[in-house]
DNA sequence: CTGTTAGCGCCTTCAA
DNA sequence: TTGAAGGCGCTAACAG
């Protein structure tokens, strides 16, 4: 390459990364350049420079539409900086994320993960400052990791402020996942919405269509007005559910879900509930990876709003 | 590392790559490796062997559970033999997509290509033999090129047979995106349906539910008995839009989908399709990739078989 | 401004 | 069996 030019391959180097060259000789090296199809050979360029212009991203199941969404904006985000994303699926064993963490780290830039289930204190151990790490939805104290979270405390407060301001007074909150930061959020908002005269109980349902149907016997035996999931899959896996048995929603009890997926629109009655913005989370984390990157100091915490939307599945509840 | 160990790095090289060497020397080694942690520099590695233990995964668009699904087949199979996936998303242009190939070809060992509506003379541009290049659901005529789908044609054939079986003479099909190669092989096959005694019109509709809910009207003016769908979501979009207009289904109109979404088993009535594996084609994709990159002479081409699931959306139709 | 040189970390000859 | 030496492709320092 520096002989099909005639000059030397410091030369060469020196045009491509835009130094100050002899114009001729610059020409020169982009015309042989486009001849040869010349293309610099990654591994090199990284091993002279101990960058690879690639990050990582973890997450527990690529087949959840919550963390392939993440993915995508991260990966789209870190694409048009000229990084690339090399993904890894734990697929559903929490204990293996750690060690998957720790081998990515060394084979990137910066690692971002979306793991509402790893332990604490594995996260905490990770948290080396040398380390570029980036926390998507995940809150851990004692750790200086950065973080972007949504809201989902106060989006789950809202929620419980519309169901009061409706006439509700007794509700049941179908939790999620024990080990879920979001699930721990959203369960202690409900149980804060003592506060608007809301007696709630909580019954363990899980994160699917299933679980809420399956979760609908033990709810109902509570005689609630209302329904609330721990996410829009809950929500409506019960809401479903009920419909089938007869039960009428919104008028005989109300349902909410969390984080406004595509089909809480669709169904019939429509879902109200609030917004998760999945691809703004991706995007912040990359954001966030990116400043860290190139050591610009940044706050080190980022929380995105939700917003609630009111649809069919909620009315006011007959306050027997 | 080699001074910690007093030996040769040449020793420590062969050591780790387990050749023989005298065990005391080797059992030095592995403490020294562990005392020091060490890790083989993956840049340095693949500098010299010209190898990265690396594919690439090439989406339209990860927000897609179909492709999200193939996409975490591949990477989970490819981790279990030490190859990383870089994931790249197209981010809905199909004309960014072969640049995106090309570039992902000439940083890893492989690509595996989920490219429903790239153009095909582009594809057969990429096949040179030199590019370990896989293809997913997706047939180009006149390109050697490594290809696993599923049997499209086959499935909404059986589906065509249950509805002519169950007495229908008329139907809709919704069909998908003009440019995708599954809806030409499921439109292919409705049309041949007409072997069957059945009449079939297509309707322009896509792939989504809001395609589904706007192709009714169209669909209806046809008077057919059942609706065959691209896939479940448009299928179901229909449904849905059916119920609230007050029509029956399946007593009125017989709705069917394809690929058998989680979704379409929840549903009330639950929809009659056909599946589509979308693990098994990143599994099979995965294959295929490792014994090219294993230089392992292998079948070119995988098909796999949908299976019919008949559920409550499908119903003997009035002959009128 | 340009060419020459050294070395990034590893593996693979070669000679001992 | 082991150590010494060379080179993978590139960039950073240095000398011209």
């Amino acid at each position: 390459m520096a002989r099909a030019a005639g000059v030397s391959t410091a030369t060469v180097s020196r045009t491509l990364s835009g130094l100050t060259v002899r114009p001729e000789l610059a020409r020169r090296v982009r015309t042989a350049a486009q001849t040869l199809d010349y293309q610099p050979n990654r591994a090199a360029r990284e091993l002279v420079s101990g960058r690879c212009c690639t990050v990582g991203v973890v997450v527990p199941d690529l087949a959840n539409p919550y963390f392939s969404n993440v993915l995508k904006a991260v990966t789209v985000n870190a694409l048009e900086s000229g990084f690339r994303t090399i993904v890894v699926d734990a697929d559903g064993d929490p204990d293996a994320e750690p060690e998957l963490c720790r081998t990515l780290l060394r084979q990137t830039d910066g690692v971002v993960v979306v793991s509402p289930r790893m332990p604490a204190a594995e996260l905490r151990a990770l948290a080396d400052p040398a380390h570029k790490l980036v926390l998507v939805n995940r809150v851990v104290s004692g750790a200086a990791l950065p973080t972007v979270t949504v809201d989902a405390f106060g989006g789950m407060f809202g929620l419980c402020g519309h169901l009061a301001g409706l006439g509700h007074r007794r509700i049941v909150y179908l939790a999620g996942p024990a080990d879920a930061w979001q699930n721990a959020e959203r369960r202690r908002a409900v149980e804060q919405a003592r506060a608007f005269g809301l007696a709630a109980v909580a019954v363990e349902a899980g994160a699917t269509l299933e679980a809420g149907e399956a979760a609908v016997d033990e709810a109902m035996s509570h005689r609630p007005t209302a329904l609330v999931g721990f996410n829009d899959l809950v929500a409506i896996g019960a809401l479903l559910e009920l419909v089938r048995r007869g039960v009428r929603v919104p008028e005989d009890l109300s349902v909410t879900g969390a984080d406004d997926i595509p089909l809480a629109s669709r169904i019939h009655p429509g879902l109200t509930t609030t917004t998760t913005p999945l691809r703004r989370l991706g995007e912040t984390a990359w954001d966030l990876l990116g400043a860290a990157l190139r050591e610009e100091p940044r706050s080190h915490s980022f929380q995105l709003a939700t917003r609630l939307v009111e649809r069919g599945s909620t009315a006011p509840g007959r306050g027997e």
